[in-house]
DNA sequence: CCGTGATCATTC
DNA sequence: GAATGATCACGG
C-alpha cells in the first residue's frame, strides 16, 4: 500500500480519517512504506505530511487547500495529557506586500480556515513518535462567533502590518489569531512595506491559531476532561 | 526561492 | 509551565 488517491467527497475523506483513528503513527507509516523518525527535531512536519499521504491530500506546498477537489484543509494537532492542544496551529504565511489592500473575506486565513479536517495526535513528549495514537477526526467550519473573533484579530494585525508598523506586531497580540516568525531563521527576509509605503526587507511571518482557540474547537465536539473542576491536585508540588 | 508541514527551545 | 520567537525539511 502506498499513498491514497484523493477522496471524492467529504464523507469519503471523513471515513478514511475515522479508519485511521486509533492507529499508531508507526502503523500509519508502515502502510505508506515510510520510516518513523526517532524524534521530530529534524522532521517537524513529519506527522502532518504522513497524514496527508495517508488521506490522499494533493496540494503539496502550494497555496491551495490540501484536498483541492473538496476545498478542505488538513490540520494535525498535537494533544497532550487531557487531550488539550500542546502547540499553536500554523495557518499561512503573510503576504507582506499586499496585506494592506486585502480584506478579511479574501484573505488567506479566511480561505484556509473555511473548512478544516482536524486530526488530533497524541503527543506527550515522553511517548515515542511511533507509539503516538491518531485521534478521532473533526470536520469543522468556523461558527459565526469564531469567524467574528478571527476577523477582529486579522483586521488588527493585517492593519498594523499593512501600514508598515510590523515592528509593533509581536506574538502577544491577538486573542485567537497571532503573528509569529515563519522563515528559515531569524536572518531570513521578505519584501514588505515600511510606514511610508517603501519596499523594505522584513522578517517573514505567519498567522497562527492560539492553542486555546483550537482547544475550543475540539471541545465543541469531544468531551474533554478539565470541564469538571480538579481543584488543587498536585498544585504547588514539583516532580521527582 | 517560497509556502506548507509543523515543533523546538529560549524567554517570560 | 506557558508562550513567543526561532528553526528544520521538503515539494513545486
Amino acid at each position: 500500500m502506498v499513498a491514497s488517491p484523493p477522496p471524492l467527497t467529504e464523507s469519503e475523506l471523513l471515513a478514511r480519517a475515522r479508519d485511521l483513528a486509533g492507529s499508531t503513527l508507526a502503523e500509519v507509516a508502515l502502510g505508506l512504506n515510510r520510516s518513523v523518525p526517532g524524534d521530530l527535531v529534524h522532521a517537524k512536519g513529519w506527522v502532518g505530511q504522513t497524514l496527508e499521504l495517508a488521506l490522499g491530500a494533493t496540494a503539496g506546498s502550494r497555496d491551495q487547500p490540501d484536498f483541492e477537489q473538496l476545498g478542505v484543509e488538513l490540520k494535525t494537532v498535537p494533544v497532550g495529557t487531557g487531550g488539550r492542544p500542546s502547540e499553536s496551529t500554523f495557518v499561512c504565511t503573510i503576504p507582506l506586500l499586499d496585506v494592506a489592500r486585502s480584506e478579511w473575506r479574501e484573505s488567506r486565513v479566511h480561505r484556509k480556515l473555511a473548512r478544516v479536517l482536524w486530526v488530533p495526535i497524541q503527543a506527550d513528549p515522553e511517548r515515542p513518535i511511533a507509539e503516538r495514537l491518531v485521534g478521532e477526526p473533526l470536520l469543522w467550519s468556523p461558527s459565526p462567533e469564531q469567524d467574528a473573533a478571527l476577523k477582529f484579530d486579522w483586521d488588527t494585525l493585517a492593519g498594523l502590518i499593512g501600514s508598515g508598523q510590523i515592528e509593533r506586531v509581536t506574538g502577544h497580540l491577538g486573542a485567537v489569531l497571532q503573528v509569529r516568525p515563519k522563515g528559515r531563521n531569524a536572518a531570513d527576509r521578505r519584501w514588505g512595506l515600511d510606514e511610508d509605503g517603501v519596499r523594505v526587507l522584513q522578517l517573514p511571518r505567519g498567522f497562527y491559531l492560539r492553542a486555546r482557540f483550537t482547544e475550543g474547537i475540539l471541545r465543541e465536539h469531544y468531551l474533554l476532561p478539565g470541564d469538571t473542576a480538579e481543584p488543587t491536585r498536585l498544585r504547588g508540588r514539583s516532580r521527582r
